[in-house]
DNA sequence: TCAGGACTTCAACATTGTTGAAGTTAAACG
DNA sequence: CGTTTAACTTCAACAATGTTGAAGTCCTGA
């Protein structure tokens, strides 16, 4: 019957795979934790509190140590890889964490690992820094619209006839020929694509410096 | 007395200036039209929808056309730029659209433009729609962040002391270092380095196509 | 003039986050 | 062992929100 602060967290990410982050509510939450509605409220002083301590416990994981024998690029795409991994593995994870304010413990030890590994590889302060944000700015933006997707009624099958059905061939004819690809069918690839690019130009500015 | 659709839209857009997404509710709207509560449901079966229009409205500028005499690059970097201007013209613009699933008319026609641009240029047909949702992930990402900040209680300067606390010179000594540049002083130059990371790594696609 | 659709009002409903006073339990101390 | 004190929980409420539907009003076109 005693609740800990770690149990409420923990039911609070199931219950988020069960219904989703639309449908999580405190009433529900302590449904399921088998207590009445008000005994949330002692551990976390607002739901926004809690969804914080949820967001930041999904990235538990991304910041354990990445090989350190790896080239810089190397080690900035594994973590992207793991951010991304994090995001995805509890439905709409990605919306969740895009909806909590960035000083979480776990996103500063990994904004702190990218960072380093990028001021290792010869970027300036400034320059590291920003870079990270484009990084990160493109696996969230990249993990929510995967999710969205997904979590739609049939998996994301009446969002892509909605969507191509919206595509006009006269007004919109290089998108509706790329009908095939707009709608996500291989996000590991579509991933890898714009994380490389991202990438490539980060390389750029280590070879020759640019203005 | 009577209301238009434009008029709720134009009416929802400017009550979002005034109290923001957040405390934008249906009953405030109707306050603000001078109408009864229940009106607005006649034009729009639901506030998403509402928000729908307001936020395909909110891009109408952003593809007239782009000055064909420039190179391809000038161009993808003007319509990024005319994106992120519509996004933060209206107080929570970027979270607004964010908050938006994919296929509106004008955010059809920016797609478009942008595949269109980059198919001209040379890039594949996959590779172009996969490099304008990258391009597009990050200039929604760092809208949403800039105006996060600028939407908090005191424009920000709170949660500059909160990121800057949060920061503990040895667990993060890289981003402590670099805590005056974190903070985004500078968005329009924070901006404009991530769209050149991305820039350059598609010039570099086109070079060498690389595997 | 009057009929019919376009629009609005009004009053409700269920659901949500949040709060506070009162109760209960468990551990710490004498 | 008994009691006090703090840690938790219950319970009942509050104000707000999106949404709905029946009933009303207004304007237009025949």
């Amino acid at each position: 019957m005693r609740l800990t602060r770690d149990q409420v967290v923990a039911g609070g990410l199931d219950l988020l795979d069960e219904v989703g982050l639309d449908k999580l509510t405190m009433r529900r939450l302590a449904a399921a934790l088998g207590v009445q509605n008000g005994a949330t409220y002692w551990h976390f002083s607002s739901k926004q509190a809690l969804l914080e301590a949820m967001a930041d416990r999904m990235l538990e994981d991304v910041t354990i140590t990445v090989d350190p024998g790896l080239s810089w690029d190397a080690r900035v795409a594994e973590t992207a890889h793991r951010l991304r991994r994090a995001l995805l593995a509890r439905r709409d994870g990605a919306r969740l964490f895009a909806g909590v304010f960035f000083p979480l413990p776990n996103a500063l030890a990994y904004g702190e690992t990218m960072t380093a590994t990028l001021r290792e590889a010869g970027l300036a302060l400034r320059d590291a820094v920003w870079a990270v944000d484009a990084l990160t700015y493109y696996v969230v933006g990249h993990a929510t619209e995967e999710q969205l997707a997904e979590a739609l009624p049939d998996g994301g099958r009446s969002a892509v006839a909605r969507l191509r059905s919206a595509l006009d061939p006269d007004r919109h004819p290089v998108m509706h020929a790329a009908a095939g690809d707009v709608a996500a069918p291989h996000p590991q690839e579509h991933f890898r694509y714009g994380l490389d690019l991202l990438l490539t130009g980060i390389r750029a500015r280590l070879d020759g410096p640019v203005p």
